[in-house]
DNA sequence: AACAATTATTAGCATAGCTAAGCATAGGTG
DNA sequence: CACCTATGCTTAGCTATGCTAATAATTGTT
């Protein structure tokens, strides 16, 4: 295979899944929550529990930054912040059973919302996104 | 397939997807310009020239938010903004040709990292890969 | 001509992003 | 042990991004 003809699939891999959140984001308006707590609250419930540092990595924002929305998500009940015992400068931040629901409601919605557009597909088509999202799965490792 | 199999494929379908944006989402740090920005301009060069409302529908947020991106990028010489001339009260927004060549610059960044780790694969996954996006882009629409 | 509807902007607020600076704890090195 | 540096987080203060409500300008419809 060609160059170029990599890079053609790249491009295209790449248009079709900012179309397909974009086209998921839509679900979460009902979450109550802003974007970036929802995603925060998202690395909490499925990575955590986890320092401040290692959850604004993965955020990809500055510390300072996820501080504040973690003393939001605290306040809403969402998640906990405690100092780590092993290194009393750390925190330990971890999701409540509140924060775990609401989470998995949001995501409910969205891959319901997928789940619905998939069933316009044969099997066969559907199995080979399957197949696809393996793929991708495997190369942002 | 059962419903269960279609919701499953759903589920990894989004995470992949939100694994791989994540991913190359640390391509934009280049671009000087900020996320929401960068995202407005993308819609005005592929979509454009198109009204304030149809802009900020686009990209789901509200016509005064896109007011004020729009007016970043105008200040930056990106886009520019004129008089609808057949409905006075609308404006018609357009990349202007320093837009197009920023925003092609940083989808180059993106697309070549992509196709950086498409390298790893064999020919046949990537086939498996660009059906996929064809797929996606089909259930998208 | 008067009025209602549409399109965009302005004003003012909360949130989210940053850097710089501060505070506390950890961990070395004399 | 005493200091000194490094690390983890928060606070302070700025700009940018999101919203709703209100305003201005134009269009279309009685």
């Amino acid at each position: 295979m060609i160059e170029d003809e990599i890079r053609d699939i790249a491009g295209r891999l790449h248009a079709a899944s900012i179309r397909l959140l974009r086209t998921l984001r839509r679900e979460d308006d009902g979450s109550g929550l802003t974007a970036p707590r929802l995603s925060a609250l998202s690395v909490v419930v499925f990575a955590g529990p986890l320092s401040l540092s290692a959850l604004a990595e993965a955020e990809q924002v500055r510390p300072p930054t996820m501080s504040r929305i973690v003393d939001a998500l605290v306040q809403a009940g969402l998640v906990t912040r405690e100092t780590d015992p092993d290194d009393r400068r750390g925190v330990r931040i971890a999701a409540t059973a509140a924060g775990r629901m609401l989470l998995e409601e949001g995501r409910a919605r969205r891959v319901g919302a997928l789940a619905e557009r998939l069933r316009g597909l044969t099997d066969y088509e559907r199995r080979a996104l399957a197949r696809g999202a393996e793929l991708l799965e495997r190369i942002t490792r």
